[in-house]
DNA sequence: TCTATTTGTCTATATAACTAGACATATCCC
DNA sequence: GGGATATGTCTAGTTATATAGACAAATAGA
């Protein structure tokens, strides 16, 4: 951490909500490899320049949150956590990526619905404006984990039964696999960052405040046909995007 | 939006906070599109279960960072901002991505230091650890606005003049091509999110709590030497990456 | 075993955030 | 012009957050 990390006060953020953060950040940035331990209550609130009871709640709330274990009498220790790497490349697919990281992925359909597309659903399947689209709400998860929401969009008169498959197969890949799409390539993926909505809070077991990454894609089959726009929602604090330029 | 109390009480965030980051979001997506307006502070105050007081700190806020602009007897008005897109390629630059379109790029030296490797420094930049490191941090400007801050990591040996260099060209491409390296490309990049450090929220120009891309890169010559180590910062509400796998 | 260190719990007080209501003032539309 | 709608301002009371201090209880090390 630097010298006088300042809280701001008056923020719309309490004074423990952005010490917690801080000592997040300063745990995933490594500062405390050493002892494994943050620094003593007393120590902290100095360096922050608050109470001690003010650095103890931002320390329960990492507590709870699975980030810190408190002893009593021997200190505060680390439980870290690694980002789990999530690749984009031209063969994104949800299942695939992680999986090869260990984990076990799943795709659960939470709702779907029809409507006729708007000019930025329009535009990115490359349809005309009214089209019929089905859109689908998914979590996919890691070892159980929900890890991400995704908000996709399909083309009604080619995949009239997405909704469906996805909700049979657990997975988008089957999907169209069983809707004659063998095979399909990522086109573009814009990534940005916002606070969590309180539904993705809810979908993807994130507290009030967290950080997630937003992800719009577009994937088309091999004729370059567009086939799939999606808004993928990730917890940034479980998930980092690789992106691959091997060779754009 | 939804019609429950979307409010999350006791959550280290305050009432207005959340309610100005929500309609940060609404609008982002486009619901107020077809009024160019936010609705009236009672009819807010009512969907979010709140005191018009709480409603008119939310607004004021977004108000002071230039979002919105409030009339009385009128309305407030949403003052609509895109984001830039930052092309993350195999040969991203900073200059010119953001460049074509249309904006004016430039880079400043905030300071630089010399340093031993640390383990995640050599390994990225290939060299053994403990070897002598320039770091440099940089704050990129589009349009004389900041939108990134950047910690680089050079071999001092092949590269003793990097920050006396990006000092006076302002810019790492001509500082690299002044050194003997004409061409680099980009060999990996690595996205995550998180809140803003207070040094970040300085050198952005940020409100505290505001949300950053955090990109881990590694440039290479064209002999596939290592020769630059990057952890970029973005500001999340001006930036969104845009990676490109029409044909990878 | 004793002491220093560190987290856990309690009470009390001050400050900030939120609620509640009243009324002023600017804009729009009939 | 006049009514309806919307933001602007003020006062007062309530609830949540932060500060301050004291002491208990568990741990580690001499």
């Amino acid at each position: 951490m630097s010298q006088f990390s300042t809280i701001a006060r008056h923020s719309g953020i309490s004074a423990w909500k952005q010490i917690a953060d801080q000592i997040s950040r300063s745990i995933s940035s490594g500062e405390f490899d050493d002892t494994g331990m943050v620094p003593p209550e007393m120590v902290l609130a100095e360096k922050f320049g608050v109470n001690r009871h003010t650095v103890r709640s931002a320390i329960a709330s990492l507590a709870e949150e699975g980030l810190l274990k408190r002893v009593q009498g021997r200190g505060t220790l680390i439980e870290k956590r690694e980002r789990l790497i999530f690749p984009i490349t031209r063969r994104t697919r949800f299942s695939e990526g992680l999986g090869k990281q260990g984990a076990e992925m799943s795709t659960r359909l939470i709702s779907y619905e029809e409507l006729e597309a708007t000019q930025d659903i329009a535009d990115a399947l490359a349809l005309p404006p009214g089209a019929r689209i089905l859109r689908l709400r998914t979590v996919g998860s890691a070892d159980g984990q929900p890890v991400s929401t995704a908000t996709s969009h399909f083309d009604k008169a080619r995949f009239p039964r997405m909704a469906e498959l996805v909700g049979r197969h657990h997975s988008v890949t089957k999907a169209f696999a069983a809707q004659g799409v063998d095979d399909y390539v990522r086109v573009s993926t814009e990534v940005t960052g916002r606070t969590a909505a309180v539904e993705e809070e809810a979908y993807l077991k994130l507290s009030p405040g967290s950080v997630v990454l937003v992800a719009l894609s577009v994937n088309a089959d091999l004729e370059g046909r567009r086939i799939q726009y999606s808004r993928s929602v990730f917890a940034a604090d479980k998930i980092s995007l690789k992106l691959d330029t091997a060779s754009v």
